[in-house]
DNA sequence: CTAGTGACCATTTTCGTCAATGGTCACAAT
DNA sequence: ATTGTGACCATTGACGAAAATGGTCACTAG
């Protein structure tokens, strides 16, 4: 009783602080222009004109405060997501923006913010929170995608629907996270059609 | 007009050799239980009692040595997929086992034959040759299995057949890619189930 | 002509060293 | 009590020299 299960990087001291915000302010500035390792806590902590120890009243560990940055890039890109289903009219056509934006994001940020990508790669393969409430919050949105196709009758119903959104979840993942989306950047115009086009049929009732 | 677009290891000399086949097995031995990096041409000229320069008569490079062992590793797989799907019966449950097979035989090589799966992984990421006309096979296997389901009146005949196959080809990428597949182990028992249920309600007709 | 090699070169890898970095803490100023 | 820091330590990373490795070639033996 004690131990988190998996390395949880955690924020410490005053949740609303200006220090806290500067912070983060600088370390997204540092991070997405000199990367994550080469940037220094030192550097943060001149940035801000306080000393590297005050830092540390804010925020656990360096690693925390990148945790906080990946959160801050994933939730962008979750928020586009919901523009573009808000968007859509017909389940069809919210499960197709879904899927086409996440890629389209994840690409944009892997090509023109490639140190934030890798910070979120490497959040995804380590497991961090920020990765894993980012997977969480795409499942709700396709689960409420989902529901209201089979509300509307667009969707199939005999399949429970965990099931199905697991399932078109797991079709998704590659493409969802920022680890292997690395490995399927040729396909990034064709993969998100022609997926989505078999989940559909799929879930053709 | 002369180079290669993607670096492909060539062998030279003659095809049938004792000497060539001394050398890969050699190669298999050393590769699987020292790792490819870890052993040197040197170490193979010296297993089979000749000089490391009469290597280079057979094979153009030590990578080209690492392609054919990699050649011989998804040889076996997919002969355990050929295995598999002649075994069952109907189109779906050709499906399911090519599927299941091709992720066990996958996960097995992760967790038995490390090494070679290393290989295997970074041939894939690098497109040799190799990786290419193991994922072509599989594509063939499953044309052939989508067809039949076709013809039998088992799956759908609205959707072209090549726009079918690229799609179910894509789903299975994931696992069927060994550089893909590490990042998807976790998922090595649920995800061939549940993405095949989901492959086959989509070739319903 | 075929089978085979030692010696050689350019490039990598290894390794030891030392400065830089992440992180803590006792303490100072207000 | 709150805000803030310099000095300190264990670990890691960068760096250059030295060793090892991939690859070639002129050459020998039969």
């Amino acid at each position: 009783m004690s131990e988190n299960e998996s390395s949880v990087p955690q924020s410490r001291g005053p949740a609303e602080h200006s220090v806290r915000e500067q912070i983060v302010e600088a370390a997204e500035a540092h991070f997405s222009h000199y990367g994550y390792e080469k940037t220094t806590v030192s550097d943060l902590a001149k940035a801000i004109g306080f000393s590297k120890a005050y830092i540390y009243k804010f925020f656990d560990s360096k690693q925390a405060i990148g945790e906080a940055i990946c959160a801050k890039t994933l939730s962008t890109m979750i928020a586009a997501v919901e523009r573009a289903v808000a968007d859509a009219t017909t389940p069809s056509e919210k499960f197709r923006r879904m899927f086409k934006t996440l890629v389209e994001t994840g690409a944009g940020l892997f090509f023109n913010e490639r140190k934030l990508y890798d910070i979120a790669a490497y959040s995804a393969g380590e497991g961090w929170p920020s990765a894993r409430s980012y997977c969480e919050r795409i499942r709700e949105i396709l689960t409420e995608v989902v529901r209201e196709g089979r509300e509307s009758g667009e969707f199939e119903r005999k399949t429970p629907l965990d099931e199905t959104v697991h399932a078109v979840d797991l079709v998704m993942q590659p493409y969802v996270n920022p680890l292997q989306l690395q490995y399927n950047l040729d396909l990034v115009e064709e993969a998100p059609v022609q997926l989505s086009n078999l989940v559909l049929r799929s879930l053709a009732p």
